[in-house]
DNA sequence: GGTATATATTGACAACCATCGATATACTCG
DNA sequence: CGAGTATATCGATGGTTGTCAATATATACC
């Protein structure tokens, strides 16, 4: 229930802080949720995740290094971190390596990050 | 459409990558969207969002100083960064500094991301 | 003017992040 | 085994970010 302050009917001196406004989260929950959206935002990874979101089954490495404009070590760098994040996942065929989102997870997160969005605006 | 792999019916020594993936979005538009996830992605901004969406009208710098764990100047910064960043806007009154959330910014970053999202999940 | 208060800015520092060349590891084929 | 390929890891580097003490600026009141 949000309130409107009447700034203009208080009186000079006393103290502007009356609301004692409080979040509604803990600093420990908007710090996982800026951790979770710091997986997303990085340009690599925004591309990776599209690329895997769109290729249902598995896409191989050298596919995702031709989808984006870093060097190797950078994509290998970054589908890392997306496999620590729980979001995609690996496995060996004979020399390739494929990946493949992991779509319960990406959807979870989406929705965390939606409930996230809906408490402001 | 996606399409799935058939990687089991491959010719061993053949080259992996056959399908050729491309993202759907540009690196410039997967920049963009990762800098505006980049803007939420701090507890800090994210309970500062919190507070001054739940307090319709105006709130004062001391009041959003107590409601974070940080330094007065470090919430002057990231009360910048979000203000850099087109989501809030502050009027001075008198010696104090009253910030209040811009909805309709807030309304369409948040249409942007939930846009982003939706392509994968 | 002088003192007090609210907020912003500056400057320094440590931590973190993205990138890449070089190298390591693991696999394939001959 | 040796040569070639795919991917991961290491190590270095440059850039960015978060934080705070100190200081500056603006305002209010006496």
């Amino acid at each position: 229930m949000p309130r409107t302050l009447e700034i203009v009917d208080r009186q000079l001196g006393e103290r502007c802080c009356d609301i004692n406004a409080r979040p509604t989260r803990s600093y420990a929950e908007a710090t996982k949720l800026a951790t979770e959206l710091e997986q997303l935002a990085n340009p690599v990874r925004l591309q990776l995740l599209d690329v895997l979101t769109r290729n249902e089954g598995r896409v191989c490495v050298c596919d995702l290094e031709a989808a984006v404009p870093v060097k190797q070590p950078t994509v290998s760098h970054h589908l890392r971190l997306l496999r620590e994040a729980g979001l995609i996942e690996s496995e060996k065929v004979g020399q390739w390596v494929y990946y493949r989102i992991k779509r319960d997870e990406a959807r979870a997160l989406r929705e965390r990050i939606q409930n996230l969005l809906g408490a402001f605006a």
